[in-house]
DNA sequence: TGCAATTATATTGTATACAATGTAATATTG
DNA sequence: CAATATTACATTGTATACAATATAATTGCA
């Protein structure tokens, strides 16, 4: 008997693990969504003002560590950001083909306008924060062994 | 003081609790992707095809409940899988509205080839079986709460 | 120093996601 | 039973993801 048995259970859906994962952060990109329309700008543009609310500058590379995204994602969301005004992309005088993005004073000013996000958020999901601790942790602990 | 506080805990990067969650899925296609190659389909295809080895046939309705998605996605997806030989795309004789999606002879074949992605997929997951329900559990709870 | 790696980013092509909208078929209701 | 509402799916447009590849700048090494 070499053939998958026709009822495997490591092949049904809903013994799958993962899964409620992927749709778990499809969910939480719906969740934000209404949310960010008032900003203009997605889940993922939010993040990465997020990081740059903290930093003023940083180039690909390192946003593209911070977020675990590569260039053919990052370089057309930097740009839209750019033609919104949120955030300009300069070179390094250093090292030209280092590409600096830097928080514009418009860019600055949304933040004030995201101070209730967090909050109007968390009521939405509704995790206790207990347990959004625990699951915080078991994803990061997830990306440590898939990056290793 | 009504402005945010220029470093309120809440928008800081690192204390955000979804965005692991986010990364995490990504990570989970990723570690996917090699494995499904062989078989020429991506991680979505793999999940509606599983739901199709297990029930043969369904509609585009019963599909985007099961998965969490709409007609946008789930359109296209499928007409990439008829192409590729893997489903038929028939109509409801009732409910000519209907469209009813079948696994063909060569879909299920694949479920053969699909039989050791579960468990190779585990060993690059590196989750202990106790932190994979853990985990799923989690999961689940957040799409309940999320569809509310 | 000259030139072969390496690095940082950009581009191309494919595949999700999903809001908004369109369309045809069915169901409902006055 | 005809007008209206609803349903199921498809289409359009925008925004991720990411592999594969391209390009230009920098490094490293013979």
């Amino acid at each position: 008997m070499t053939s998958a048995s026709s009822n495997d259970p490591k092949l049904l859906f809903n013994n799958q693990i993962c899964f409620p994962l992927y749709s778990a952060a499809n969910a939480v990109v719906r969740a934000y969504r209404p949310l960010l329309k008032e900003l203009d700008i997605t889940y993922l543009q939010y993040m990465v003002l997020m990081l740059l609310w903290q930093e003023s500058s940083l180039n690909v590379k390192a946003l593209g560590e911070r977020l675990r995204l590569d260039s053919g994602t990052l370089t057309p969301l930097l740009k839209r950001l750019e033609s919104k005004g949120l955030v300009t992309r300069s070179r390094s005088q250093v090292d030209e083909r280092v590409r600096i993005i830097s928080i514009t004073k418009q860019g600055l000013a949304l933040k004030d306008k995201a101070r209730d996000i967090p909050t109007k958020l968390a009521c939405t999901i509704g995790l206790s924060k207990a347990q959004g601790k625990e699951f915080k942790a078991l994803c990061e602990q997830l990306l440590a062994v898939l990056d290793a």
